[in-house]
RNA sequence: GGGGGCGUAGUUCAGCUGGUUAGAACGCCGGCCUGUCACGCCGGAGGUCGCGGGUUCGAGUCCCGUCGCUCCCGCCA
């Protein structure tokens, strides 16, 4: 057939039954070992590695050439494929039992001696990101970002097949001053003026839905300008989906196909369905956060009442007291740690009690607590012989985050977690508004469009603090994969909201004027979700950090050590956009 | 903005309470080797100890500052 190459196998490829085939080899030498009279090449590509064999009496030429290979350099090799000898079979190659005897061999492309070695796992991120398009030879690189490629196109076939249209959003927008911190874009043709790259598709979503696309998604780059951290970088992918004449029930099963699909499609066995519900204050409570890691118990026990009256003063006077145990006596440096850890998570002290192997109860507090509150600590942390106990007693928010970060630091550190566990499941009924201690005022806690639950309305003048919301996080193993909620669609409740937030209807008339002005128009209900593809795929590859699955991201403090950006721009360039450096900045 | 960890050949690391010429492995270069596949054997080159300052008779080691990487808190509607 026209176009038809006669290179019909790549590297990976080769087995017995293709033996006596002649074939052309194209791919990286992998490594080479040269045995004076004979040199073996692994020529490798994508798929796999094959074992090449230059022999000189077979072919001079191609013996001299092989001579001059080195690591990494690119190869062509043209030859006869043979079995190998039964003893020189090597079964940890899938092509192990064949070998290409070559004829013709070409230097294609030289190689550098490399800064690195590709099959070190050890080596410096830094250094890996440098040389990135190095890093991305290697096999792990290789298998994350093709991992990537299949969950990205079965969510899409899923998606597809559920009725939902892809619908393209803009990337240049419009700055919303609340939330995250916008990536600015200067205009040119509007010295002064700025577009924002979007932090999510969310308005325009909306405006879909009023459209009458009455299923939308899009998956989708978004940009936050904070600081980046394991889980996060500037710029990310989200499964972003939004639903018309929807309820809570139907946009969770629809991210439940999408996420199961994507575990068909690796080969998984998908979590069951529906996910398990937790309820936010369910969860804060019992773990300590709202994004609960679910594969190991230590499970955080109230004790509010039972020391309500208690002879120890902090734990009479706060206004919660919680506690969790794990099965192992710590050390005292161990615990010196621990309350170094919860001090800096904002609390006062950190009290422990030890249980030993005879059941005895030590601890510096004990003197200051009945016997009563002695055994209602430890039957309701399920603590027994050999384990230790965790208090803390503040307000309830610093509580969760002092037991829920230690919960995990000790899950993790004393080996609770148990890995091969997948815990998925929903967090719902988020309280509507968050306190902002500094401002001294309430805030969102997901966004301002996030709709409220039955019977809030009456309270969001009054008591905004006890407004539930329609809002829910799907959360897998600790990580919060995304978020969505059924938003609001009536005008009046969006106003409402805005007040409630404390902006005044001008205000809100100038930042989402827009959208208000939609929802005059005839609204649907609506509701949706955003899953943060990257932290999805970096669970389902068993990666600790999304780097591992992004190509080219960017390193903690927000450069791209392979391009060198950010980078400073010409003086021209900033008087073009009508800017001037700050003193200082030049 | 704050806190923790790390920074020594190309890479991964060792280098004790400060003390001769800073070591190892892998990689690299040269030589030998026809069945290896982490090939093997012999030889060799390769270091401003991140950078700047200080303490000291003497600093890879101690102190201060700074830069880079990383984890966490704040932040992430």
């Amino acid at each position: 057939a026209p176009g038809a190459r006669w290179r019909d196998l790549r590297c990976g490829e080769p087995r017995p039954e293709h033996v006596g085939r002649r074939l052309v080899l194209s791919g990286w030498a992998d490594t080479r070992r040269d045995h004076g009279g004979l040199v073996f090449v692994d020529l490798r590509d994508k798929t796999g590695k094959c074992q090449l064999v230059v022999n000189p009496e077979r072919a001079p030429e191609a013996f001299e050439v092989a001579q001059a290979v080195r690591n990494e350099y690119v190869l062509r090799a043209e030859g006869e494929l043979q079995a190998r000898a039964p003893d020189a079979v090597n079964p940890k190659l899938p092509t192990g039992e064949v070998e290409l005897h070559v004829d013709r061999l070409e230097i294609v492309s030289r190689c550098e001696p490399l800064p690195f070695q590709l099959d070190d796992e050890g080596v410096d991120e830094s250094v890996r990101l440098r040389y990135r398009y190095l890093d991305l030879r290697r096999e792990r690189m290789q298998r994350n970002l093709a991992l990537g490629a299949t969950v990205v196109s079965a969510i899409r076939r899923a998606m597809e097949a559920e009725g939902f249209v892809d619908i393209w959003t803009p990337n240049l927008t419009k700055a919303t001053p609340e939330g995250a911190r916008d990536f600015l874009v200067p205009v040119r043709l509007q010295p002064g003026k700025f577009f924002a790259l979007p932090q999510s598709p969310q308005i325009f979503k909306q405006l879909l839905m009023i459209a009458g696309f009455d299923r939308y998604y899009q998956i989708v780059t978004c940009f936050r300008d904070e600081d980046l951290r394991a889980d996060r970088q500037f710029e990310f992918r989200q499964l972003d989906v939004e639903m018309a004449f929807a309820e809570e029930a139907d946009v969770h099963a629809v991210l439940e196909t999408a996420v199961c699909a994507a575990f068909e499609a690796l080969g998984r066995t998908p979590p069951a369905r529906p996910f398990r519900r937790l309820t936010w204050a369910e969860a804060v409570g019992r773990y300590g956060s709202d994004k609960p890691d679910l594969r190991f118990g230590c499970e955080i026990a109230d004790l509010t009442d039972v020391t309500r009256g208690s002879g120890f003063r902090v734990f009479a006077e706060a206004p919660c007291v919680r506690a969790f145990g794990v099965p192992s006596e710590l050390s005292r440096s161990e615990l010196d740690r621990l309350t170094e850890d919860a001090k800096a998570l904002g609390a006062q002290g950190l009290a422990y009690l030890l249980v030993d192997e005879e059941g005895e109860v030590r601890s510096p507090i004990a003197k200051f607590l009945s016997t009563a509150e002695l055994e209602a600590a430890c039957r309701s942390t399920g603590a027994g012989a050999g384990s230790t106990v965790f208090f803390a007693a503040d307000r309830p928010a610093v509580v969760a985050k002092v037991l829920g970060a230690l919960r995990l630091r000790l899950g993790n550190a004393l080996g609770l977690v148990d890995r091969s566990r997948d815990e998925l499941l929903w967090v719902v009924d988020f309280p509507w508004f968050e306190w902002d201690e500094e401002a001294e005022r309430f805030t969102f806690g997901h966004h301002p469009f996030t709709g409220v639950a039955e019977g809030g309305e009456e309270l969001l003048e009054t008591d905004p603090g006890a407004v539930t919301s329609r809002a829910y996080d799907l959360v897998w193993n600790g990580w919060e994969l995304g978020s969505g909620s059924i938003r609001i669609h009536r005008r009046e409740t969006q106003e409402k909201i805005f007040r409630a937030l404390g902006l005044s209807d001008a205000e809100a008339e100038e930042k989402f004027g827009f959208l208000l002005g939609a929802l005059r128009m005839g609204a649907p209900p609506h509701g949706g979700f955003a899953l943060g593809i990257d932290r999805f795929i970096a669970l389902l590859a068993g990666e600790p950090n999304i780097r591992e699955v992004i190509a080219f991201p960017k390193t903690a403090s927000g450069s791209d050590l392979l391009s060198g950006a950010p980078s400073t721009v010409g003086e021209a360039q900033l008087r073009e956009l009508g800017l001037r450096l700050l003193p200082g900045l030049e």
